[in-house]
DNA sequence: CAACTTACTTCAAATTTTGAAGTAACCTTG
DNA sequence: CAAGGTTACTTCAAAATTTGAAGTAAGTTG
């Protein structure tokens, strides 16, 4: 049954019209039917990958608006969201890169970028003098405050009861997935 | 109760060990509980988003391995994305831009290095001869197939039952979701 | 027909990402 | 303990991607 379905691809209504968010809200709520959604359509890989490209890209520029909101002018979008990466704990350059799985020299040159604008803080640690340990300054702390309290408006649209919630989960539960699939893919050749 | 939880962020589990794909499917099909997840964990805005970037990565380098697998050099893993968002229709550069929600100049430019390797045809329309319809050639077709077909080994293992492809077309809703929501409120400011 | 809008292109600059060296500290093993 | 290897990161230059401002040509409207 799964091999007859999955080689079909199904064109995905994926276009926007100039709906009000409220309106479109109502409407996904009641056409998806949350507790038995029916399977017409098979999701194939590069329709999630392409709606998640589409998606970080509206992401970002959302992100880029709120800091130019914010007066933030010496750090970009991808620098915060190194700074959010980091979160408040104290932790070392490496497991940085296990976080969000950037490349060694890109996190290195923006975390230059993030203590230059005094957002974090950098010390070498006593045990290893080679790892350098990474903490958000209060300035930093503050800028991530700024934007979780940006993002706390979105957070209510889209969570908005147990079905949002359910659903936000398995959609984060399924792109991690992706993301071990993907990332051993890379790794091992699947 | 929506109040009392939202504000909390709890810290998820991201990191990967070195485990295999399959170990790995394994157990998160036991973990997540299928049928009927477990709301220990709220997913915020920002969480979603961290994880959709590390997935975009992810994919992305994937993408370019494939392509130079098959010696693809004219073109990136970026123009592929836009051959892929083509597909097999006839289209202007107005619709495709709604499409994958990029910016103009932005597709211009791949359409013009698309254009230059023969992946595309652009044909002026006769109607509005402003407006260049744009479709794939036989060669931009080949390059799709194979990704498709280098693609078929994912689909395989991200959806091997029923459970998988629902859990798929959740995500794919909630990321259109998103989409609409942080579109909307880019333009309208939510 | 003049002024405006649309549909796209061009170009230059900014941003982001990569890859190939480097450097310094740590860890073996003879 | 010292030569050789590994690890943890940094630096730099080049490439890829993205943006934004300006331009062009074709439609549209008063």
């Amino acid at each position: 049954m799964i091999q007859t379905l999955l080689p079909k691809e199904v064109e995905v209504e994926t276009s926007i019209g100039d709906v009000e968010v409220a309106d479109f809200l109502e409407n996904t709520a009641k056409k998806q039917g949350h507790r038995h959604p029916v399977h017409t359509v098979v999701v194939t890989h590069f329709e999630l990958a392409r709606m998640i490209e589409r998606v970080n890209r509206r992401f970002a520029s959302l992100l880029r608006t709120e800091m130019t909101k914010l007066g933030i002018e010496d750090v970009g979008p991808a620098q915060a969201m190194v700074l959010l990466a980091i979160g408040d704990v104290e932790l070392s350059v490496g497991e940085l890169l296990d976080r969000g799985h950037y490349v060694g020299s890109n996190i290195s040159y923006y975390l230059k970028q993030l203590a230059d604008g005094g957002y974090i803080d950098r010390v070498a640690s006593q045990r290893d003098k080679r790892s350098a340990r990474i903490r958000v300054t209060e300035k930093g702390e503050k800028l991530c405050a700024n934007l979780r309290d940006a993002g706390g408006a979105y957070n209510r649209v889209l969570a908005r009861d147990a079905d949002d919630l359910r659903n936000l989960e398995i959609a984060f539960q399924t792109l991690h997935r992706l993301e071990l699939v993907w990332g051993n893919a890379a790794r091992y050749g699947i």
